[in-house]
DNA sequence: GCTCGTGTAATTGTATACAATTATACGAGC
DNA sequence: GCTCGTATAATTGTATACAATTACACGAGC
């Protein structure tokens, strides 16, 4: 947790426990194993061809991303994400959304800048087109630009996490939502306060902006596609 | 890490790695080892009287709590706190704070407002004597009771995690400053303020009071006490 | 039929052997 | 003297064997 510490990259993924973190790790988000199924260390390992070494290490790491717990003597269970949490970490990221949005207006590169502004013109094109494919991918990718503009490691590292850590339920809210424009829209105006280097107004917008995904999100059944997401997973 | 997720209890302290994790997190924290340096699983093993396997699976856990970084094929290194990071920290955990106080003031049982209260009259009373041990281990417990107070196993558990992770630096500019009663002052309008179930006010105070603690760090020589760290880790 | 032990199987924890990679020392060549 | 390459040593990565712990099935006793 740490995790708010800049962690490796994941760039040795030619090692075996590289390669069976990886794999893991795509499994569960994908959500082929259960939430809080256990896995075993002999059964990855030889569906993955490896010893239980390297899927031991791997465990630690699945553990640090928050994917899996481990107790001891017994076994390494799916993490399960309860609807408290949920809502906890977006408003945790709303906060950190504000500052990192703070942050950015005060430290943004024009290369950046101009990544953002490319970014919402493109995402405003794809919703009139009714992309929501590459709408989502735009949404996201609008979010790292904003972490990464920050510059600070540790903010951006935590909130990439945080990301990462409900894509499991956001995936399935958020290209059957209508939200598209509104978020769009959103966007916009962060971008704009960001360019207008108003630090305040840009932190006030992006907190809403998380607060405003969150209630969308609850609002178009959270409990509903966290369900499908667990009746899914059987595979 | 992370780590926001409720890490395992490190109550297996019986198990080779966890005494291995839990010593060698004691030996970082208290400097034992410098920044940067690499540790070596063979010697560190020697050293506690065991294999490579549980030193390998300890530094595993090390890592998802912030304290080393593990770099493939070369080794494991001591993780180093610039003086950005630090400020960057006490910037994310004073938002963090005053969310936690917000909640705190909703959630808050009449046990753990009793305790809340305890606290700030022991503390005066230790202010007024000069006790600087009691006062510090009292200010730690101050936070460490709102954290519970919150409710929230995932904010509790990522302001423990920040509070630990500068602990490093904190602990040197605490107990030779003399913010004493000014933190305490500060400390009964938090608690007045939760006890009044004034969540506004609540969040506001604590989120300066992180703001203050911080300035005072650096007003104090954060920088000194950041080398002074440095030049003793000797050992 | 239910509860509780006991014994066996399954699983995790640790040590060790070996493979692969990286660091270091040393000398050839310029 | 400097650079580069090779050989050797040191260190990490992985597999495997064994120990310790836990899960489970089965049967004794009530």
């Amino acid at each position: 947790m740490s995790s708010y510490n800049v962690k490796q990259e994941v760039t040795d993924k030619y090692s075996l426990r590289g390669r069976v973190f990886n794999r893991l790790r795509e499994d569960i988000l994908s959500g082929k194993y259960e939430e809080h199924e256990e896995l075993k260390e002999m059964a990855i390992g030889e569906e993955m061809g490896v010893s239980r070494t390297p899927v031991r290490e791997a465990f630690r790491q699945l553990e640090l991303e928050g994917l899996i717990q481990i107790i001891p003597n017994k076994g390494a269970y799916v993490t399960g994400i309860t609807e408290k949490d949920v809502r906890d970490i977006y408003m945790i990221r709303s906060m950190l959304e504000g500052l990192c949005a703070r942050w950015a207006t005060e430290h943004i590169t024009k290369e950046q800048m101009d990544e953002m502004e490319e970014n919402v013109y493109l995402a405003e094109f794809h919703a009139k087109k009714g992309h929501l494919e590459q709408l989502a991918e735009l949404d996201n990718r609008f979010h790292d630009i904003l972490y990464e503009a920050c510059s600070s490691k540790i903010l951006e590292h935590q909130l990439k996490d945080f990301h990462q850590y409900v894509l499991r339920v956001r995936r399935k809210t958020l290209a059957n939502a209508n939200r598209g424009p509104k978020s769009n829209e959103e966007h916009r105006q962060i971008m704009e306060a960001i360019r207008d280097r108003n630090a305040d107004l840009a932190e006030q917008l992006a907190h809403q902006h998380m607060i405003n995904a969150y209630e969308n999100m609850v609002k178009n059944g959270l409990h509903e596609a966290y369900e499908r997401d667990e009746s899914q997973s059987k595979k």
